[in-house]
DNA sequence: TTGTACGCGTTATCAA
DNA sequence: TTGATAACGCGTACAA
């Protein structure tokens, strides 16, 4: 049915060694009268050599897996259109796997990955578990990058912001104003990530003085119905400002507060993390903790296709400072103006 | 390095055919004794078959190839999400690819999905450019379907939306409250989408014996920034309410009009289309127009998938109807209250 | 400068 | 009930 290296050597009269030769640039030793020919030939018949005959042979398919939870939430989508490009660049196509953060379909994933034999993968989760998976492939030389999270081993390549500062960065914001009753919606408190960014959260309180109250604090699961329920909750205990996690919790702080018939950010001041686009479309516009979303996907691609080619690495780990997006959802605490 | 078919074999102490047999149960002939020792050794050492080698021989990848324009786009992640899913459900992996709409990089992932021999092509694009490529896959029998727009070939597989009638509901709506100086901010008037969309409030308004008004259109992009430009445009001329072609461009208008000082929807009323999740966050919470966009996403795979398994297609194309969310930013003209 | 021949890991045909 | 063996399309020593 299709073409292959065979039918261009006959045509153009020539061996498959020759025509393999000119494909892969190591023509060094090829008349320019017989390349003409053969590239003449090959462009005539529209000829696309198998990439999978090809991987057989030379153990490399240019194609990359990427792990992550869900595509349809939009932070994800940022870090993924990153990760595609830094791929596409390199000459690397990317299979999108949506986990939903459960470890069998990861697993159901990571082995279908196995046997389409990607070169590496880029692994994003924000459960806890199965990394054992992780470090078995990275154990083996296998090349594995972990996204937007950073596993203990310190052997496993990873790129990851500096939670523990988002969370300071935003509370600071807030005392800053003048805000002491602060609460804080956090995300599930097993992962690192969330208690990084009550970590910050607590390190900013401490630093201007004021006391940690439990009552202030609120478990949330990152989506936005539970930022809803956390403002509800804060609301009564008197807060006058609101940290959220990440965005999609603030979006629920939003329509709380508005179901309230309360004002941001004159009864309530409001800050978030992620700063995705939408934040700024909101009103007031949503002052959120910035990560470099997307630059973040570009590098973790390249840094992976490093490894991918025994490349040399800079370091194994980089990670990010998170920058605060001020706009308009913080105000002074209503009693003190 | 890694484990063969052949290993397997050898370990068993069986032949290779004996081994492949069993690997796709076409095992009837295979006495239990032999297929539980083989499957035994299988397990033990961790087999993976290379979809490679059998790919090379079945023609057969289980991948697909997603084009779309960009994923961080909420609205194509979502129905990435949706062709991930049904894809993954039939046993398929998704190789996704960014065009930006750009004819060029079009035809790049095309040229490396056919070398990659993916069984089959999700479509997607906003522009008009470039379908050649697609109708000649199409003609040569290779599985292709486009989503979220209509070929005029009756012969392309596609999955889309009533544009007209989505229009018209959401124009509808408007005069039923009322409103006669209404506004349409349209999306670029090239490609049908948005003409079709203009024509559903055409209809609406002929309905309503509403003469249709040049002055009340702007042409947008499908974008925020475009939206508040025309919601300035349109609020000086007059419109008591405005439609606005997609949800991006509604939050312009929302932007606008607060800008203005004035109130959604006691002095202008919005209604947008595509019903993206932040819309019901935003205060008011937006009317707008309802696409099935996960269900058009898994319906879509699922059809590519019948066509790669040459299985029988109820329809080639299906058009879903689209719904209004009805919220909070419709209320009566203020000259009728 | 070009060609022969083998191997990559499978499936499928046919024979035993 | 099982096993040899020829493809599949390509890269690459090695030979010419």
């Amino acid at each position: 049915m299709s073409i292959t290296i065979k039918d261009i050597a006959e045509k153009a009269g020539v061996s498959i060694t020759t025509v393999s030769k000119i494909i892969n640039k190591k023509d060094d030793d090829i008349s320019d009268k017989t390349r003409n020919k053969v590239l003449k030939v090959i462009d005539e018949y529209n000829y696309i050599p198998s990439a999978l005959a090809t991987g057989l042979v030379t153990k490399k398919t240019n194609t990359i897996g990427l792990l992550l939870p869900d595509i349809s939430n939009a932070f994800f989508a940022e870090l993924a259109r990153g990760v595609e490009d830094g791929a596409n660049c390199e000459g690397y196509n990317v299979i999108l796997c949506n986990t939903d953060d459960d470890p069998e379909k990861e697993n159901q994933y990571l082995s279908v990955l196995k046997s389409k034999h990607v070169d590496g993968i880029v692994f994003l989760s924000t459960a806890l578990s199965n990394h054992g998976e992780i470090r078995e492939l990275n154990s083996k030389g296998f090349p594995v990058i972990v996204l937007d999270r950073a596993f203990d081993d310190e052997d496993i390549l990873a790129v990851f912001i500096d939670n523990v500062m988002g969370g300071y960065l935003a509370t600071k914001h807030l005392t800053e104003f003048g805000h002491e009753a602060i609460g804080c919606i956090t995300g599930p408190l097993k992962p690192k990530l969330a208690i990084q960014r009550l970590e910050g959260y607590k390190k900013a309180l401490k630093e201007a003085h004021i006391d940690f109250n439990e009552e202030l604090i609120y478990e949330g699961n990152f989506k936005t119905k539970s930022g809803e329920l956390g403002a509800k909750k804060l609301l009564k205990a008197g807060a006058t400002a609101i940290f959220a996690s990440n965005d999609m919790m603030a979006y629920g702080v939003y329509k709380a507060v508005h179901d309230e018939g309360l004002s941001i950010p004159y009864d309530i001041s409001v800050v978030g993390f992620d700063d995705i686009f939408l934040s700024e479309i909101l009103s007031p516009p949503l002052t959120s903790v910035k990560q470099p979303t997307y630059e973040m996907g570009i590098i973790s691609a390249a840094m992976l296709i490093k490894k991918i080619k025994n490349e040399e690495l800079k370091q194994l780990r980089v990670e990010y400072k998170p920058t605060l997006s001020v706009r308009k959802s913080v105000a002074f605490p209503a009693d003190k103006v």
